[in-house]
DNA sequence: CTAAATTTTCAGTATATACTGAAAATTAAA
DNA sequence: TTTAATTTTCAGTATATACTGAAAATTTAG
C-alpha cells in the first residue's frame, strides 16, 4: 500500500473501526480509500491500495453494495466498473442508521412480537413475557421516532439537531401557546 | 440447557444478535438469562441454564460488567456473587447509548481531530482532509446532541420520542410565539 | 457468434476469536 | 492465621471468520 501517510492513518483507523461496526477489516478499509478519493475508483486501484487480493476486494465490494453504501459507475471508454461512495454524508448517516435497523433492530422485534403472543406456561415464563413486552414497546417508541426523523429534510433535522434539548423549552408550552398575529397562519396549540 | 422454551427462544436469538451489536455469542445469551430472571442468579446458575463452561461464564460476566451491562448482588448467608441487570430499561438504553460513544465513536472523533491538524502535502491529501473534516464536523454535530439527550429525564426524553418530528411544527414558531397569559410562568421566543 | 477483458464464485488454507480445564488467586468463615 | 469455597486467569485447543488463487461466469468489443 503506497497512499500518502494520511490517507493512510484514516484507512486503517477505518479497518480496526469496521469490527466494532459489524463489517470487517477489508471492508471498511475499502471504503475509507473510496470515501476520500475525489474519483470512483475500479477494483485494480483498490487493490493497489490496499494490497488485498483481487477476489477479497470483489467480496468487500459486494458487500458494500449490499449494503447501499457504493454506487457503481462507469467512465467513457473503460468498461471496468468503477466504485463511489455516496456525495452527501447525510445520505451516508441515513442508509447506515437504515441498515442497522434492518440488520440489528427488525429481527428482534418480530421475534418479540411472536413470544409474545405465546400462552405463558408458569409464573417464569409469565414475568419474562412481561420483561419482552417492556423491551418490545421500548424499541417501537424508539424506531417509530426514528421512521419520523428519517422522512425529515436534511436541513430540518440540522436545525432540530443544533437545537438539541432546548427544543423542551418549547414543547413545555405546546398547549399553551398562540401564534402572534401577523404571520401566515395562526394556530391554538398544536395537533 | 433447560430453560422454558419461550425462554430459550429469546435467549438464543439474543445471542445470534450479539455478534452484530459487538458482543459475542456467550455474552449475549447470559444477559438475556439474567434480563428475563426475576432474581439475580450466580455463575454456576448460569452454566446450569445455558451449558458453557464456568470460565467461560467469568468472562462473560467480566465483559458485560465492563459494559456496566450487569450489576453485582449479594444474598444474605451466600458468599457467591449474584447478577442481575438494571431494573430500568431506560438505564440499559442510555449505558448502551453510552458504551457505543466511547467505543465506536470517540476514538475515531479523536483520530479524525489529529489528522486534520497535519498540513497537507498535496492536492490528494488536500482534499482527503476535507471530507475528513466534514465528516468530523458531522460526528460532532450528532454527538452533541446525543450529549444533551443523555443529561434530559427519561420523562421528559419519552414525551419528545412521542412527538417525533412534529416537534418541528414547534420549531417552526420558535420566533413567532407568545405564552397565552394565566399559565405559571411567561416567556417570550426561545432562549 | 467468438474471444478478450473483467468480475464473481468457491474450495482450501490461514488467521483470529471463542471456549475449556486445570491451576492460581482471591475471599471470607472458622 | 488456616482452609474451604469461590472466582479468575491462562495456555492449549476448537471453532468460526477472513483471505487467497484458480477456475467459472459474465460482459462487451469486434
Amino acid at each position: 500500500m503506497e497512499l500518502p501517510p494520511l490517507i493512510q492513518t484514516f484507512v486503517l483507523h477505518f479497518g480496526e473501526m469496521g469490527s466494532r461496526w459489524g463489517i470487517n477489516r477489508t471492508v471498511g478499509q475499502i471504503y475509507a480509500v473510496l470515501y476520500l478519493s475525489e474519483k470512483p475508483l475500479n477494483a485494480d486501484q483498490i487493490v493497489e491500495a490496499l494490497g488485498f487480493s483481487r477476489s477479497n476486494v470483489a467480496m468487500g465490494i459486494k458487500e458494500l453494495s449490499s449494503m447501499n453504501l457504493v454506487m457503481l459507475k462507469h467512465m467513457p471508454h473503460d468498461r471496468k466498473d468503477y466504485y463511489a461512495t455516496h456525495e452527501n454524508i447525510w445520505d451516508i448517516v441515513r442508509n447506515l442508521a437504515e441498515e442497522r435497523r434492518k440488520r440489528e433492530i427488525e429481527p428482534t422485534l418480530t421475534m418479540l412480537r411472536s413470544i409474545i403472543l405465546e400462552k405463558p406456561k408458569s409464573e417464569e415464563e409469565k414475568f419474562a413475557q412481561s420483561k419482552m413486552e417492556e423491551m418490545h414497546d421500548l424499541i417501537e417508541m424508539l424506531t417509530g421516532w426514528y421512521n419520523d426523523i428519517q422522512k425529515m429534510e436534511t436541513e430540518r433535522l440540522v436545525n432540530l439537531l443544533k437545537m438539541g434539548s432546548k427544543i423542551y423549552n418549547l414543547y413545555q408550552y405546546k398547549d399553551k401557546l398562540k401564534i402572534i398575529p401577523g404571520g401566515k397562519s395562526q394556530k391554538k396549540g398544536i395537533s
